[in-house]
Order: structure tokens, then sequence, then C-alpha cells
DNA sequence: TCGTATCTACGAAATATTTCGTAATCAAAA
DNA sequence: TTTTGATTACGAAATATTTCGTAGATACGA
């Protein structure tokens, strides 16, 4: 399912620390905001807690600490939010988000590469 | 400004359609929806004038009805999604979402031309 | 003209999402 | 032991988004 602005957030925290307490994730979410408001420890506790109960996370009970973990890879939702900001934004067509992406940005030269290389062994199951 | 869901939905079908009427918007949206509920019309109506206070749309009064159109380009803001997307899902690199969409799905040989021709053009800016 | 259909305006209900305050629990320090 | 600090549970407030009902205006056909 689609992860709310705030779940993905989260999410995106885990991907890079899991697993790990509601503490550390509510940190790293207050260091990436330094000018805003910052998001209260219950806040980021509450919300784990119905991405639990949602089933996007899984927690194992470690003395008196929960210890979070994400159940879902982070390619897998990655993969969900491309498709459905093509079928939304873009008409279904990936291709044509594919041309805004590279178009937008800089891209490096080895970069370049990777994206050709993987074009290329499109290519060959094309055939 | 990133719409939401919904506007988003209306942004469609003005990109396809506009300028046009709050009727002609309502039916194509339950078009694309025979299963679930229909959207009444008050509804699109309604988030069509709060599109349109926030400057999102923008309209003329033709006699009694009131044609719509969106003020930004469908490119703008497929850009800003995008944008987003890479931002809050891809740790800011549109590389990894190309990489992503290109690998999730089928792409006709002609859409990799196209792709190839772009990647050719970015690289000749590169040296 | 009179009724019917169609439109806009607008407030407010319904729903979804985010935020937080408070209480209870436990552990570790004093 | 007592206090302090950190934790989870949980309800509820705050905010954002979506939906709709009703009223008033206008056009159009009978």
């Amino acid at each position: 399912m689609k992860p709310t602005e705030s779940e993905l957030a989260i999410l995106k925290v885990l991907w890079e620390n899991e697993p790990c307490t509601v503490r550390l994730v509510n940190d790293k979410l207050n260091e990436s905001r330094k000018t805003e408001k910052e998001i209260g420890y219950t806040t980021t506790l509450k919300l784990m807690q119905i991405m639990t109960e949602k089933g996007i996370l899984k927690r194992t009970i470690e003395g008196r600490r929960h210890i979070y973990e994400s159940v879902t890879e982070q390619s897998e939702t990655q993969s969900f939010l491309v498709e459905d900001l093509v079928e939304s934004a873009f008409g279904g067509s990936a291709m044509r988000l594919v041309m805004q992406a590279l178009g937008n940005h800089d891209t490096s030269q080895e970069e370049l590469e990777k994206i050709k290389a993987l074009i290329k062994s499109k290519e060959t199951k094309n055939d």
C-alpha cells in the first residue's frame, strides 16, 4: 500500500538504520528539519505504532524497548511509488517519467553509463 | 506546490481537455472509476473552486458557465512530482529512480531509442 | 408563464492524517 | 528507598482533505 508522507519519512530512516528504536528514528527525522518545528517523540511513536498495526512495520520487544524494522523491502516500496506516479501523472507511461527525470537533472557520466548498461540488457531481452 | 491526489486527478483531465467545464471534468473522472462509487458533481465543483483560490486553476466566465484551465504546464507539475519523489523515496538520486522505473516496466524498442537519444544529447553536454 | 434541468456558492459533515498531552511502567542513579 | 529519566499506551485534539446537501440563479422547453 502507499505510505503517507510521514510514513515514508519514517521508512526512509528505517531503511538506512534498521533495526532501530523510536528514539533513533525521531532523532534522525529532526536532524533533517533543522529550521522547522521539532517533531515530538510521542508523535513518532504513535505513527510507528499505527504503521505496525497496518503491517508496514514489525517490532520485537527487547526488555522494555521496542525494536522496529520495516516489513517491505525498500525497492518494493519504491517500485510501488514509481508505479503510482506513472499512473497518476504520466498517463501510465514509465518512459515519459524517465525522460522527465533525466531531462531535469544533471546526471554524471558514470550514472549515464549505468543507465546505458541497463538499456542494453533490456534490448537483449527485446530481441 | 504539490497537488493532492484529487487535485492531480482533476489536473490530468484538464491537461487533456482544457479549457473545459466542471461537468466535463466530473464525467471524465467518473468514467475512469466504473466500479467505485461515483464522485458527485458538487464535489468536483468544490475542488475546482478551491484549486482556483489556490491559484492552481484559472477560470473565465462565459455567460452562466465557468470555463476552467490549469495555470501550470503539465510538464512543470510532472517535474515537481518527480523531484518530490526523488527526494522523499530515492535519497535525492534521480538516477536510482530511473533505474527503478526502467527495471520494472516493459519498454518497447522505440521507447528505448528515445531514451538513448536523450542520453546521447546529455553526454554531449557533459563533454 | 411554469416547471424542470443545470449551474454556482457555500457551509458543514465525513474522513484521513498528524500531533501531542497524560498516565503508567520500569530502570538506573542518588 | 526515593527520585529522576526514559519508555510505551492511548485518547483526543488539531489539521488537511474530500464529500455532499441545500439554496439561489438562470436557461430552456412545454
